[in-house]
RNA sequence: UGGGGCGUCGUCAAGCGGUAAGACACGGGUCUUUGGAACCCGCAUUCGCAGGUUCGAAUCCUGCCGCCCCAGCCA
């Protein structure tokens, strides 16, 4: 068995500077980090990007992470985001300790500081209204004009940032900006507006504010204030480095973090804009924000994900500049290599149809020994019931199967699994021609699934006692979209016109192991051959589990019958163009 | 002649002047009481293109080409 998550860390650019931070005793050899998100939404898959380097860089040299909160906007934020994302960096595994902070926390400080800028003659308070600002602004090509409050008095620029902050003012009126240059190729940097006024209540702060800064001043002395070392964040803030770096540099700050910038997560068949996600929340295309087919955090967590899968997903995918789609069966093949070592095995028919053992004695039964985890001992057995009437998987039966079929089918022997050898003695219909049963007699000789004799059966297939058996709903999810990329789309088209419309199936007849029944909502296993399945928090109840699959297990049968089809349809075509020559 | 980035296998991604890691996917095989897992083998003579420097270039230089981001009082 291996432990993949003591694999060595893999190399990337940001993991290098840090080292060559360390050897040249750069902030005295300190790494310290943060993750700063706003509340204004759920976590997502992309967001586990960030956390898990951010934290597991601080951890790999020793220093720390902190967990805090961009909260400089009170029209968009809402607590409610605030204890969800706690909970959603707690359950990814990782602990910021004392270290839990809130921009609003520093708001007196940050007026302090803009209060200076202004002293410092680099800073101004503007009366242009929005509309003029983006005018005065210029374009990507033009450069900008200066505004005509730009050379104010510090005196009367002082006076007037203290009475907006008083409250004197209506939203929109005026605002601090920077003076920094109007004429840069760098928007960001022409005259940036730091304080905007808005009469509106924050979550933390409640009245004390109707003046709120703006992020690109916020953030740069938030980590500085904290003493962050490296500040990292995402592609889209290149361009605004050199604010980060200019405010830094015009006043007395404690340190000066470096930013360095990442290119944010994007999967196959998936969307991580938080906006669009909002979308399939209110418009009730998916339950929730923990709908388990969302990329979200606490999706992922309901849809069974285990969070040493997603840790591990994270560190394999690298961390870089380039715009990269991560294939979303990486993601996959992280969670089943999780599942595969940490999950009980059990046996669930999904699709039952009856099996009736003709020779087994009528109303008698007995139980079999299992294993719970062939990848893991310390897991132990169980013991499952048999009977005369058992439920089999409806695809484990053909009437006229191909020759590579291993399963069920007439005068087909095949073992149960943990149980007897039995061959296949006739089937019945109903008037439709659907399989309603199919009949067979067992080898009492090989009980426990072997041969004394050394004959050998072709495959095995899984069952279920069915007056043992209870009956359970399960839910089957695919992809969200259809298409690899939906949010990829085409000039007056939208994202969800690339809905998978079969991304969830909620299927009513299951039958399961009855040992099943009381599984506690959170409990993961595999049913064996069919996938790995987690009991809903939200849908069970006591006695009636509800179970989500997780994903399903790798089918290299699936791939068989998809090749030979393909190949069935090549011929076909080959057929029909050979008549039409002719 | 706006500014800032990025181009290495189908998809991620290491590589930092000494002759293309790894992972997923894919293909083939061994084994198997899960058509699962595990194991073995294969999978870029070439790094967007073209020149140049060098004994030697994915790595340095020049010029092209392509893609992404920026005109919120959002973050």
């Amino acid at each position: 068995m291996k432990n993949t998550e003591k694999a060595p860390p893999v190399s990337n650019f940001i993991r290098n500077i840090i080292i060559e931070d360390i050897k040249a005793n750069k902030n005295d050899g300190r790494v310290i980090t943060r993750f700063p998100p706003e509340p204004n939404g759920y976590l997502h898959i992309g967001h586990a990007k960030s956390i898990v380097l951010n934290f597991g860089l601080a951890k790999e040299f020793g220093g720390r992470c902190h967990l805090r909160f961009d909260d400089t906007n009170p029209t968009k934020e809402e607590v409610e985001y605030i204890e969800a994302i706690k909970e959603d960096v707690k359950w990814l595994g990782y602990d910021w300790g004392e270290h839990l902070y809130f921009a609003s926390d520093y708001f007196e400080k940050l007026y302090e500081y803009a209060e200076e800028l202004i002293r410092r003659g680099k800073a101004f308070v503007c009366d242009l209204s929005p509309e003029e600002i983006r005018e005065y602004r210029g374009t990507l090509t033009e450069p900008g004009r200066e505004s005509p409050y730009r050379n104010r008095s510090v005196e009367e620029n002082l006076d007037l940032f203290r009475r907006m902050r008083a409250g004197e003012f209506p939203d929109g009126s005026r605002t601090l900006r920077a003076k920094i240059d109007m004429s840069s190729g760098n928007l960001n940097m022409r005259d940036p507006v730091i304080y905007r006024i808005m009469h509106v209540p924050h979550h933390r702060t409640g009245d004390k504010w109707c003046i709120y800064p703006m992020y690109d001043y916020t953030h740069c002395l938030s980590d500085s204030i904290e003493g962050i070392t490296h500040s990292i964040c995402t592609l889209e803030f290149e361009d605004h480095r050199p604010l980060y770096d200019w405010v830094l540099d015009q006043l007395p700050v404690p340190c000066h973090p470096q930013q360095i910038e990442f290119a944010r997560l994007n999967l196959t068949y998936t969307i991580m804009s938080k906006r669009k996600l909002m979308k399939l929340v209110e418009t009730g295309v998916v339950s929730g924000w923990d709908d388990p087919r969302m990329p979200t955090i606490s999706g992922m967590r309901r849809r069974g994900y285990p969070p040493a899968a997603i840790r591990q997903f994270c560190e394999k995918i690298g961390v870089a500049k380039r715009d990269s789609v991560v294939d979303i069966g990486l993601l996959e093949f992280c969670v089943r290599d999780e599942l595969n070592r940490t999950a009980d095995r059990v046996m669930g028919v999904i699709n039952p149809v009856k099996l009736i053992i003709e020779n087994y004695p009528e109303g008698e039964s007995e139980e079999l020994e299992a294993v719970n985890n062939p990848e893991d001992p310390s897991a132990g057995t169980r013991m499952v019931p048999f009977s005369r009437e058992l439920y089999i998987e409806r695809e484990d039966f053909m009437e006229d199967p191909p020759k590579k079929f291993f399963r069920l089918a007439p005068g087909r022997e095949v073992r149960l699994r943990y149980a007897y050898f039995v061959t296949c003695t006739g089937f019945k219909k109903d008037e439709d021609g659907n399989i309603v049963e199919i009949r067979a007699t067992y080898d009492p000789a090989t009980k426990g699934g072997d041969s004394p004799d050394g004959r050998k059966v072709k495959g095995t297939i899984h069952w279920v006692s069915a007056p043992h058996a209870i009956k359970a709903r399960v839910r089957l999810f695919d992809r969200l979209f259809s298409v690899p990329a939906p949010e990829r789309v085409k000039e007056g088209g939208d994202f969800t016109d690339f809905l998978n419309p079969d991304s969830l199936t909620v299927l009513d007849g299951c039958m399961l192991e009855p040992g099943l029944k009381d599984a506690a909502p959170g409990y993961v296993c595999q049913f064996e051959r069919r996938g790995y399945f987690v009991v809903d928090e939200k849908d069970s109840v006591p006695g009636s589990p509800v179970f989500n699959r997780i994903v399903s297990l790798r089918d290299s049968w699936a791939r068989i019958e998809k090749q030979r089809q393909q190949e069935e349809a090549r011929k076909n075509k080959q057929k029909s163009g050979r008549k039409r020559k002719r």
